[in-house]
DNA sequence: ATTCTGACTTGCT
DNA sequence: AAGCAAGCCAGAA
């Protein structure tokens, strides 16, 4: 996984204000690059300085092993919650209908940015492949 | 090069 | 609503 990348979805997750909440899919959506898997492994090792619980499941189900912790944050934030949250026969998920961040226009252009940027330096780095002896060219 | 794995998604039962 | 299988993208062994 190339830092660029890391860093381009590290920015949109600091970018879900507070309450609302945005899905690995959606991020891999709005950053027209990789899938939900890329955007949960760069969250995995990378999202402990961000706000992690703000990017989930589709389904509305934060990451697992962290339901826990993510409740408090979701209690704090008032994020629209379904289920029952309270008890150890707790299942709630977050609601995804009334949570899902949808960004305004400036919202969106901020987030335009970082996919430019992003693909600008894949760009760039794809770009830097055609030093060596030997170059095999992949054109058709 | 091949295979395995994962903070994922979707479609089908 | 809940469980299961297949698809998907990339990094690691």
């Amino acid at each position: 996984m190339r830092a660029a990348y890391i860093d381009a979805v590290l920015e949109v997750a600091e970018a879900i204000p507070a309450a609302r909440v945005l899905s690995y899919g959606d991020i891999a959506v709005l950053l027209d690059s990789g899938g939900p898997r890329q955007v949960g492994s760069v969250m995995s090792h990378h999202g402990s300085a961000v706000a992690w619980w703000r990017v989930i499941r589709a389904s509305g189900e934060p990451p697992q092993c962290h339901e826990a912790h993510a409740l408090e944050h979701y209690r704090t934030e008032r994020t629209p919650l379904r289920g029952k949250t309270t008890g150890a026969d707790a299942r709630w998920r977050v609601d995804m209908a009334a949570a899902r961040w949808d960004p305004t226009d400036a919202e969106l252009d901020v987030l335009d940015a970082i996919a430019a940027r992003l693909r600008a330096a894949e760009g760039a780095e794809a770009k830097n492949d055609d030093d060596g002896p030997g170059r095999a060219v992949e054109r058709a």
